[in-house]
DNA sequence: TATTGTTATACTCTATAACTATA
DNA sequence: TATAGTTATAGAGTATAACAATA
């Protein structure tokens, strides 16, 4: 018998929606958005990332791209560095404020992962990203 | 050493996002959005439930809870019915139409766990099922 | 007085089109 | 000719405010 809670789009939509619930508090402190934490924890890991790279990753438009990195630029978290092999390419990079800023989210998303996932094992946890990560990184 | 692929929120939309590329085909035949679609899902599981419960389930406002049932209503899937109990609220029923075309969506959206969790056992998918039955029920 | 739902309106988010500069 | 990025503009999606009907 199928319902709803069968649905893996709306089990993983709704988890996704408790993590950001918890996050919200200090991203509004830090004048960020979801999706912007997320850019500056995907150029944390890729330094010299393109926006065109960066937007594949999470489904940005070009456009909506330099808008989002003009956000993240104007309030000093990353910036633009010209690459020398492409000219029309920027590569992104965390500035010293952006590492320090990510190095604080880390603690809020952990925080959230905890609270969210305070029913489960840490086995249980970590089953679940392997599964993950067999899924989202193919 | 910490990655975005380690952020839950980032792979749960990743997840639900692969889900809904191959749901997109199917709704955009039937002229549903994944939304729409997961109201659908809902009713189907609670008959009767009103516009302001399915709202808080789906987090969606009132105001927009009566567009989307406006167009459910319209496309011949989902009824309005007079609580006799509570007359400013309405019970929402699958029509006849609505029930069969959820039978299909079942349909598609079990083909859709499959090719997306291609790379996952039975039971790892089970064991997933479960974790976040725990997260998202409480 | 509070609540369910509707309507009209405004805001936010994202994409489309046209452009510049590089390749 | 094609591509990375920008700018200006339009569109989709959602929420806010004011309203009617009911509790």
């Amino acid at each position: 018998m199928a319902g709803i809670y069968d649905s893996f789009g709306f089990l993983f939509t709704q988890a996704s929606q408790m993590i950001q619930d918890h996050l919200r508090p200090a991203l509004t402190e830090l004048g960020l958005i979801p999706k912007q934490m997320g850019l500056m924890l995907l150029i944390e890991e890729q330094p010299g990332i393109s926006q065109k790279e960066a937007g594949a990753v999470q489904r940005l438009d070009r456009t909506t791209m330099t808008q989002q990195i003009d956000h993240l630029e104007g309030a000093g978290y990353v910036e633009r560095v010209a690459r020398p092999s492409d000219r029309r390419a920027y590569g992104l990079y965390l500035t010293e404020k952006g590492t320090r800023t990510v190095a604080e989210l880390w603690g809020h998303i952990n925080s959230a992962h905890s609270d969210v996932f305070a029913k489960l094992s840490a086995e249980q946890v970590e089953s679940m990203k392997e599964c993950l990560h067999a899924i989202v990184k193919g």
